[in-house]
DNA sequence: ATGCTCACG
DNA sequence: ACGTACGTGAGCATG
């Protein structure tokens, strides 16, 4: 196999790891106050890299120093550059302590940049056989991919690369990598000083060297080019595109006097890298040097001491305190149906552990799970709740979950897998998942006692020993009330409403299969008909060769894989052939046939009939829940055809009902709440219709002039943009409108609600300053993007900034609504059952005695969940399936 | 695994 | 100029 060569660039990678992480740069400072982020981050990438490529050879390439031959020859080049601010250029000389200290070279030489060694020894190493890894923050480098040399250009923050090959680049810019000095040659580069042709950025300066091969083929055709200003400039600016050329180019010969034989990675020095760690105050990468798994030991956990469990030896548990770290193992996701693979318990000091599930039955664990005084500290609550009920065990006395805790000191850390949420904590004792069962069709529980048995104490132990961190951070962010009474108390009213499944009938869905069969195959043959061809109709790129090839229909719009066939595009289309309407239609019945009908039916349980779904508690980076296996939050409603799968959802008595409790506009309520805006709050407070009187304002009207529908369409639409964080584009696009009037529509919006403007100003400062927003509950969610140089990026996180607390807040009401209703439903002694929410709408099954009751108690206890500055208004339903509530 | 399309709030 | 409405999950085709 060939030889691997590594080169890194060192300064820009010192560059970019040092800007990426430049929002955090207080967080980043050693006991001396050396600024350690740059430092860090290369180390970070360094991991990164040396985990995916594991080189043979490996250097880092620095710049010497300022003079180079190209400042020598040119003597603006990299001129007016800011000066290096001194945070930077104080973690230099570690940077380079680090190289070595990692076993990897470092190399500098005068008069050249670090371009031009990776150039040169690249060149040297594709001549003898290497396949070359090049990782740089500058993508000018490109121009050097090869056949053999990949160059790996930062993308976001350190450790995402863009791979570029020769093949890659063709794609995505269509040229190779050697044009690419052509391009760069008229487009120029602003941050080296060399402006390129005037009027001639990326776009243009691609178009050009694709159409002509290269600045020389273009300069000798210049004449026949027709004339334009862009030509005149071409001719009169030549020298200046001869000279960015050269500029651009990477010498390939640089006098390098290192051979490849001398460049062997050695690995790192152990002993030397704990010393910079310790000077750097490097806490998470010693702790990982401490505690990770030993790679040298086939990257096996490292032995704990426990006792294995038996019905022999129950009986050890008996004092074994008042506080347990519990861990039931369930290897496949869907823990109503998974096996139990076995389970670890402890109290920090001992530790036991078993495969036999079947123990959790017996006494004294059955009373110590069940025993709401004796606190038990686990991950996702919720699951473990659902699987010891499965065996009969009544699971009390959560006390800390780390899932849930975890994600609420940041969305992002939402992986089911603990090994990694661990990790997210720099805890690195206990391996993901994946690294101990594998993954795929490979994945299996390991045959070995020992290993198994000790991966799940290792579970337990850092459930165990992240409580006290984790529980700290939630106080400092004023967080602890949020999870101790609304997601922890949440966790277990979920895992009963899971548990109790909802009734589907499963011969009304099989009656309605059979019905949608045979219209789709008379469908099926009319649209085969129209085509004159047969093909399959669910094939977006079959459908688009038929569409806009075969019979010429215009193109609306494209995806990035071909020509887009969306309602939207199909829409447009309507009318031009009568294809499109059977298209839409078979669209529609297809989607109701495979989604919800054969979707349904394979996921009823056979043995009670019902459909057992899982929220996820710990996914959405708002706050709502989600539904998964399967998702009973999008079943048909907009349309009659998909509503009527609703007459399958049925009470699972007889002389039952279905009774549903909705919020009415409670977003827009909570908008009102947390802008003060006096005119929308006094339009709740009247019990206005919102949309109606938001028409009224933004159109004007006077007193005696009537609200039009499509007026009311418009003004909902605008409601609807301000929620999500308004953009003048996206309303246009919704309600098909200029550019220019959904801004005047938004003008005139922030005119009349002033609350609201002053709202949306200051939440996007505030996610500026801190880095997050939060919601009523001190729910937060991180917006890094807030500060990126990319415009979609930055501004994404500022729609986000306005919506999060917004949907998040409604999140939190409901949610506390939830918890307050199962304990109502309790205290009433009601037989009724909660078993579904879907964002601002909670479902029951309760026999039609109970009903009068609950329609009063359920709207009471949503409306009353939090005191707002507005009403919140609740509407119920009641009918004898979800399909018939009136 | 990824993209497209479409179901919901 | 950039390129978007916010939050989700599932089925299907395709590489």
């Amino acid at each position: 196999m060939a030889k691997k060569l590594l080169l890194i660039d060192g300064n820009s990678i010192v560059f970019r790891a040092f800007f990426a992480m430049h929002n955090q740069i207080d967080r980043f400072t050693n006991q001396d106050g050396l600024h350690t982020a740059a430092i860090y981050g290369f180390k970070l990438m360094l991991d990164h890299v040396l985990d995916k490529f594991t080189p043979d050879a490996a250097l880092v390439a620095f710049d010497a120093g300022k003079v180079t031959f190209r400042t020598k020859k040119y003597a603006d080049y990299k001129g007016g550059r800011a000066k290096t601010p001194s945070e930077l250029t104080e973690q230099l000389p570690y940077v380079r302590q680090l190289v070595a200290d990692c076993g990897m070279h470092s190399y500098e030489l005068k008069n050249y940049e670090a371009d031009d060694i990776i150039g040169t020894v690249a060149k040297m190493a594709d001549d003898a056989g290497y396949e070359t890894l090049v990782v740089t923050g500058d993508r000018d480098l490109t121009q050097l991919a090869t056949d053999h040399t990949t160059v790996a250009v930062t993308k976001k923050g350190v450790t995402q690369t863009e791979h570029f090959t020769p093949a890659h680049m063709q794609e995505k810019l269509g040229v190779t990598p050697t044009q690419f000095i052509d391009v760069k040659a008229l487009m120029g580069d602003s941050s080296d000083n060399y402006p390129g042709v005037t009027k001639i950025g990326e776009k243009t300066a691609l178009k050009l060297i694709q159409e002509y091969g290269s600045l020389d083929q273009m300069y000798e055709q210049i004449d026949q080019m027709k004339a334009s200003k862009r030509k005149e400039n071409l001719i009169n600016e030549e020298a200046i595109a001869r000279k960015c050329q050269d500029l651009a180019r990477i010498r390939r010969d640089a006098p390098v006097s290192v051979k490849l034989d001398q460049l062997t990675y050695k690995g790192p020095q152990e002993e030397k890298l704990v010393d910079l760690y310790t000077q750097l105050n490097f806490k998470s990468f010693l702790s990982k040097m401490n505690l990770a798994p030993d790679e040298a030991d086939g990257g096996k956990e490292k032995d704990v001491e426990f006792t294995t469990l038996t019905a022999a030896n129950l009986d050890d548990l008996k004092n074994s305190g008042q506080e347990l770290a519990f861990y039931l193992e369930m290897p496949e996701a869907n823990y109503h149906l998974s096996p139990f693979a076995g389970f670890a318990i402890g109290n920090g000091k001992q530790w036991w552990a078993s495969r036999d599930a079947e123990l959790l039955k017996q006494q004294p664990l059955k009373d110590i799970l069940s025993d709401p005084k004796i606190k038990k500290d686990t991950f996702d609550g919720k699951a473990q709740y659902v699987g010891l009920h499965r065996m009969g065990v009544d699971f009390k006395g959560l006390n800390f979950d780390l899932l849930l805790a975890s994600y609420l000191l940041n969305t992002f850390d939402n992986s089911n897998d603990l090994g990694q949420v661990a990790a997210e904590h720099d805890y690195h004792a206990v391996q993901p998942d994946e690294d101990v069962y594998g993954k795929g069709k490979k994945r299996e529980l390991p045959k070995d006692d020992h290993v198994f048995l000790n991966h799940l104490v290792q579970k337990a132990r850092a459930i165990w020993n992240l409580q006290d961190p984790l529980k700290k951070q939630l106080e400092d962010n004023e967080q602890l009330p949020l999870y101790v009474d609304i997601e922890r108390p949440l966790s277990t009213v979920l895992a009963k409403m899971e548990i109790a499944g909802v009734r589907v009938n499963a011969d009304t869905l099989k009656n309605m299969g059979s019905k949608l069969k045979e219209r789709l195959a008379e469908l099926e043959q009319q649209i085969y008909n129209e085509a004159g061809e047969e093909f399959n109709i669910n094939s977006t790129k079959q459908l688009g060769t038929i569409l806009f090839e075969k019979l010429k229909l215009p193109v609306i719009k494209k995806t990035k894989t071909g020509y887009s066939t969306s309602v939207e595009v199909l829409q447009k289309l309507q009318g031009q052939s009568p294809i499109i309407d059977d298209i839409l239609n078979y669209r529609q019945i297809a989607k109701i046939q495979s989604t919800y009908i054969t979707g349904l039916l394979k996921v009823i349980h056979s043995s009670d009939q019902k459909i057992h779904t899982r929220y996820l508690q710990t996914l959405t980076q708002t706050g709502r829940l989600s539904s998964v296996d399967p998702n009973l939050q999008n079943i048909p409603v907009r349309l009659e055809e998909g509503k009527r799968i609703r007459q399958a959802f049925v009470p699972s008595h007889p002389g039952w009902q279905i009774f549903s409790s909705d919020y009415s506009q409670i977003e827009l309520r909570v908008l009102a709440h947390v802008t003060h805006d006096h005119n929308l709050q006094q339009d709740f407070i009247d019990g206005k219709d919102i949309h109606a009187s938001t028409a009224r304002r933004i159109f004007k009207l006077l007193p005696d002039e009537k609200v039009t529908p499509n007026m009311r369409r418009q003004a909902k639409a605008v409601n609807f943009g301000i929620v999500y964080g308004i953009s003048d584009y996206g309303l246009s696009q919704n309600i098909h409108v200029t550019r220019k009037q959904a801004h005047a529509f938004i003008q005139s919006y922030f005119k009349e609600f002033p609350g609201v403007k002053k709202y949306v100003h200051d939440i996007v400062e505030v996610a500026r300053k801190k880095g997050y927003v939060e919601t009523l509950t001190h729910r937060r969610r991180y917006l890094p993007d807030i500060h990126s140089k990319n415009f979609s990026r930055r501004s994404f996180a500022e729609r986000t900034a306005m919506n999060t607390p917004i949907q998040g807040s409604a999140a939190d009401i409901i949610k506390i609504a939830m918890i307050n209703m199962d304990e109502a439903l309790r205290t009433h002694h009601l037989q009724a059952k909660m078993l579904l929410q879907i964002h601002d709408e909670l479902i029951f099954e309760a026999p039609a005695e109970e009903i009068p009751v609950l329609e009063k108690l359920v709207p009471h206890i949503m409306d009353s969940a939090v005191k707002l500055e507005v009403p919140l208004k609740v509407d119920s339903k009641v009918g004898d399936t979800w399909y018939d509530l009136k």
